[in-house]
DNA sequence: TTGAATGTTCGATAATAATCGAACTATCAT
DNA sequence: ATGATAGTTCGATTATTATCGAACATTCAA
């Protein structure tokens, strides 16, 4: 059986979540190297972490509305939800990733 | 001794706390009356909130740097960080207070 | 088919946050 | 002074989240 991955629709997504899901550093910081629009694999999101703490990062952005994932053999392709975002919260992630990483 | 309330630099203010703080409903609900710039009364921003709860949230807005608390007799007047907000993260207040409450 | 690699799920634990009553302080009105 | 009011602090409880190892499933290469 292969490996499924539930999204969100867009009514579903809510922008307390949004905002949650982006207040983490680890997620801030993943949310940063998606922002060319490439697909990344999940692993170099996040090389050095624990990969059942990399799927709890993974997996609530994704339920957050913010990234897709889509299983490609053993690895997932993860990419940023932009047209969603930018259509629901027009700015948000502009104004996020225009930030430098620390601030 | 009168009150005093510490809010944070410029420099103390990170995305990620501005984010995690108004992830919370009750917080993002008073931001959301705050929009106008006027000073509201601590106790307008959530009439049916227990007191310590309320003193918690908006403490938790203060030192993420988003709100100022002015003393002033018995009453706390709670304005929106609006230059300092609007300077650090442009954009972000007004993508956020763009969204209708519920989403 | 065997073994390695990737990711998920489960479970336990630690850390953080939310909630709120009670006692307290400060302020104001009478 | 006395009492009422607004807000804080403290402490306890509950809820949520983060972390991560172990066991598992899936996929791929040899």
């Amino acid at each position: 059986m292969p490996r499924v991955y539930p999204h969100p629709t867009p009514d579903d997504v809510s922008l307390a979540k949004v905002l949650f899901a982006l207040s983490d550093p680890n997620r801030l910081a993943m949310v940063r190297l998606l922002a060319t629009g490439a697909s990344v694999n999940s692993i170099d999101l996040a090389p050095d972490m624990p990969k059942s703490t990399l799927t709890h990062h993974t997996g609530t952005l994704r339920k957050a509305g913010i990234t897709t994932t889509r299983p490609e053999g053993r690895n997932c392709w993860i990419t940023l939800r932009r047209d969603l975002l930018d259509t629901k919260f027009p700015g948000l992630l502009d104004t996020i990733l225009r930030q430098v990483p620390d601030t």
